[in-house]
DNA sequence: GACGTTTTTCATCATGTGTTGAATTGTGCT
DNA sequence: AGCACAATTCAACACATGATGAAAAACGTC
């Protein structure tokens, strides 16, 4: 629990920065920015607080640290949007469920939706995110008025992820990707391509 | 900023009392559970944060003094499944809809809602809420295999409120309740009682 | 006008937190 | 062996926060 003995550098080669990075990482997705403590981080790696600043800085550098989202959005979405509109739905869902299926990316999109929802940060996903990065390119997969069927795909991937990761309700949170695919995915292809009054 | 000069009761008859509660309430539902202070909500009020604590007590009994939701969810809903299934989708998101657009309820499902997802404590909306209160009266909407349609419905409903009043997305924040109804409700209806496969 | 009551502030306390600088110890190089 | 360097801990500071108890001021009542 509490951080080890003896000082100074310890014998054999753990990668305690590594360790380090992967408490804070589970922390944040768990506790969000603010339930999490640098103290507590360094005593889930074992290790003094100090030693947590030494490697990673103050804790907003720890926090993007553990961010390290390594995907760009953009670039993944390209195959999706390449393919056309038809099953367009099916594909993005697809695409976008395997991607936070990742346990490599997942705490990390974790930790930042906790901590976006958290206080009333939120304008980076509305003013940020939503048209700047994912709206132009959804909006090429879209006939008539993008400006209302982006925000309504959005809606349902944002509750879907909500449901699915944040809050775990069954049997969303242990559903197989494709099934989802399957049952969510028809109606993505509606708010995209359907008639919509 | 701070708090008034003058020591003692003051002249007039402000229900102060009222104002630290709307304070908080505002606070809570912007910043969250944790992003709030004593201080600043005693701030906001204009008075000296030992009041705040004279009148609520400790933060938690602050926080379900800000909470005071004036709606049974159930009692709310007994009206749409009374009606039966057919357009049960769009009666079920109007009738959300006009319980979030209420002023008068609004901070407090907003400060829930930022509080529940801030921490890892959503284990109340996976085991308590939906489970126990929304999804006995929904299943009674449901033809078939409601352990799987009450789940997809809760998503698209949790999308469109974090959208709307979270993130605040446009257009979907300034829409019109009966162009989201009308835009959103066959979907729910889908979900209902669509082909699921 | 004296008195009890309510409202309000003041002055602190205890605690948890992020951060910092110095001290200590092991490792690798020459 | 000696030395620079990296890894690690210790001790402490500064600050914000929740909480408390007591004092002061206004009010209502008699």
């Amino acid at each position: 629990m509490t951080a080890r003995a003896s000082r100074g550098r310890r014998p054999g080669a753990p990668d305690t920065r590594a360790e380090v990075l992967a408490a804070a990482r589970a922390s944040f997705a768990e506790k969000g920015f603010r339930g999490t403590t640098i103290r507590a981080v360094a005593s889930a790696a074992g290790v003094d607080p100090a030693l947590v600043h030494h490697y990673f800085g103050t804790k907003d550098d720890l926090f993007v640290a553990a961010l390290e989202i390594p995907v760009d959005p953009r670039e993944i979405l390209a195959p999706v949007v390449a393919a056309g509109p038809d099953g367009a739905g099916e594909r993005l869902l697809r695409t976008f469920l395997s991607v936070w299926d990742d346990p490599a990316i997942q705490p990390g999109l974790l930790a930042l939706v906790r901590s976006l929802m958290a206080d009333d940060s939120a304008g980076l996903v509305r003013d940020g995110f939503i048209p700047v990065v994912v709206g132009p390119v959804l909006a090429s997969l879209v006939r008539d008025r993008p400006e209302v069927r982006v925000p309504l795909v959005a809606s349902q991937m944002i509750g879907l992820i909500v449901a699915r990761y944040v809050i775990a309700v069954p049997p969303l949170a242990q559903m197989p990707a494709e099934d989802l695919v399957a049952r969510v995915g028809p109606v993505l292809q509606h708010y995209l391509t359907g008639d919509l009054p």
